[in-house]
DNA sequence: CGTTGTGAAGGTCTTCACAGCC
DNA sequence: GGCTGTGAAGACCTTCACAACG
């Protein structure tokens, strides 16, 4: 469930001192309806106490768990650009457990530059550093035409889940586990409601 | 609806020879149901032939129409690490009409670099410059403590579209259209899916 | 009294299935 | 024959509203 990203990031963000979080508060922080909170929660077992709300430590506990947070995670970078760059130097990895285990690039004048703590390597490297570093979770940050390629590879390397950013449709088999992140599509579904507003007001 | 920019995407993406295209077809390169490709496009009152399928041009013209991308739209961009750095040198901005017309910046070592064709402005300068450009998008490009500050100081400049790549949740008037993009939200619902994944294989 | 947990209602989005048309 | 446009069915998601409870 999307949402819960979400919630444990506003448990976190929660002054120090506060122990106790009710479904309003919750709520009112993430930007969602209380109940919606509360049937939420509920999937996850939880045991929030009546009149006073959520333990906030307990409940944190079992986002972490039910996100899987428990355990670490390998990730892989493919494509060393300004986007790559700026994904393999990103602090906010470590907080949750994903740690940048290789980054590509097919360009050989990119390869042996330092980004973070990883040497970029030849993406003709892929499929055996990805095997063997059992790589959980693949970063696609190439140009669109490289990208179903680059899917392909990582599929043939074992792994079942990849975050795109080309702005394309990538077609992976069943088992794996695709997610787009693309600026363009954004900015487009953004100025669509920019233009329902404008011709809202044309009707006037 | 999200879904017309990927179509549109898909369509430009088509090789040159071809005149038109079916819904299954698009269905099949977009990834969805082809139902769903009809029923989306007859809302834009499209006229697809029975027995031949759209028209690509045709189509293309509407589905530009429907998202607004007619217009071209100022965008302004705050905060220039390495992300917001990505995004002002971000070569695929151009083809769908937005033009980066600022970028913002705290750290006044920064203030005077250059990031594509535009120089860092002091964030002080942010409400006046914004509104000079009549920006019609802000992207927020910081840290997640100083986010809502400076969305707040977007919206009072007069900006109705923002997209948040700070890991936070953005509290803004109904009237302007916020949507996040989040690296580790997104990872995070990744591994809440290989999570059920390894616990259905634990119950067999 | 305040808040949870949840059945039921209400929406919205998706898919099916097929008549209608080229 | 092949494909669109769409009513109807179905699946899913959200919100309401309130009993149950500390």
């Amino acid at each position: 469930m999307s949402r819960l990203p979400v919630y444990l990031r506003c448990l976190v963000d929660l002054p120090d001192g506060q122990v106790t979080c009710s479904s309003d508060q919750l709520a009112a922080i993430a930007g969602v309806n209380s109940a919606q909170v509360r049937k939420d929660l509920s999937y996850l077992g939880t045991h929030g106490v009546r009149g006073v709300g959520y333990t906030i430590t307990e409940l944190r506990a079992q986002l972490r768990l039910a996100l899987g947070l428990n355990k670490g995670y390998s990730v892989a970078i493919v494509g060393a650009g300004n986007l790559g760059s700026a994904l393999g130097t990103y602090p906010g990895f470590d907080a949750w457990g994903f740690r940048v285990v290789a980054i590509f690039d097919l360009d050989p004048t990119k390869v042996g530059m330092k980004i973070g703590d990883q040497e970029v390597l030849a993406i003709t490297e892929l499929e055996r550093a990805v095997r063997r570093q059992a790589v959980d979770i693949g970063i696609v940050a190439v140009p669109a035409g490289a990208a179903q390629d680059v899917a392909d590879q990582l599929v043939a390397a074992g792994v079942r889940s990849i975050l795109n950013f080309a702005p394309t449709v990538l077609h992976t088999p069943e088992w794996v586990e695709t997610r787009r992140m693309d600026v363009s599509t954004e900015l487009q579904i953004l100025t669509y409601h920019l233009q329902l507003g404008s011709e809202a007001a044309t009707d006037m």
